[in-house]
DNA sequence: ACTTTATTGTTCATTATTGAACATAATCGG
DNA sequence: CCGATTATGTTCAATAATGAACAATAAAGT
């Protein structure tokens, strides 16, 4: 039955939706790449997930655990399990906040940005380097999709289950 | 010495680079769509790696572990996780290959290819809905950038680490 | 034939991530 | 001021993914 599909419709199956096989590229590359970074992270001994950890520190000092995990789209637990690690290894610190007895404000330590200038700057490469054959323009094309797609699937985050 | 860089280049920090803030987006889309994919999957009790496995079953019958996992861009103990499940729920079928006594053929059972219509309606939907705003020709761009990608990581994985 | 090497799948320990339940602290309504 | 609600962080059990070590089978080299 789909076997010897007809094909009289533009596309009965999913794969070939163009809009859909775009996405499975993009879905695709986002895997590999995750997956290169990682290896090209190990001599750091870290792993993506502390990178993003990092970056936000490094460009949002003082932040709290709760804006930290939203704006990596985590869960609050999540950072209470990588946190702990990335402290007792030296490279962050917490400090209650004195307003606020709840929130723990993060910063870097002097070796934590060391290690995520040395991170950034692998993470840096390897994304030069993947992207280099694109001309920017595409670049700026990809990157106005992506955003409209983020901005279509946070909206339809809040008021969600029904419609 | 990274810290007053004076750099040549016009950007200091990563997140200034143009082909860097592009793929920020792309790592960010694609893990908005991967959470809402596994919440619109909830009522059929699967999760997106699940689908991926079931899509690929759909595709490819008699298709191996060895190979299916190599699809999916995972380790073959992934599958020799994922799939027992998969069989002990009655939705696919592992028989052994006559010819080569290691391998496990896989395929869909009656149940199983019932499941999977029903699941890629649903991730057709969201990828529709997601990429609605789009004009058909900047899925094409990005489609290409992505196959791009995915050649040149690809191609940089068999002769590692050197270079 | 037979020893060696490669391939396929499994098992196991480790890690990342999640959501629920919880404790503490802040905020709001009376 | 006090009870109820909300916000922040932690803990815990469950799950998914990984890589290494392993067993069984196939293929290749001698």
């Amino acid at each position: 039955m789909n076997k010897n599909q007809v094909s009289s419709a533009s596309s009965t199956f999913p794969w070939d939706h163009p809009r859909f096989r775009s996405w499975i590229s993009v879905a695709r590359a986002c895997q590999l790449m995750q997956q290169t970074l990682t290896r090209a992270l190990a001599p750091l001994d870290i792993k993506p997930p502390h990178l993003d950890i990092l970056v936000n520190l490094y460009r949002f000092e003082g932040i709290t655990q709760q804006e930290l995990a939203r704006k990596l789209l985590v869960g609050r637990s999540n950072m209470s399990m990588l946190l702990p690690q990335l402290e007792k290894r030296g490279l962050i610190e917490r400090r209650g906040d004195r307003k606020d007895k709840r929130v723990l404000r993060l910063s870097l330590t002097a070796s934590g940005q060391t290690l995520t200038q040395e991170a950034m700057a692998i993470q840096t490469a390897l994304i030069e380097r993947s992207l280099a054959g694109a001309p920017i323009e595409d670049c700026i094309t990809v990157a106005e999709s992506m955003e409209r797609i983020i901005g279509i699937l946070l909206a339809g985050e809040s008021d969600a289950d029904d419609e």
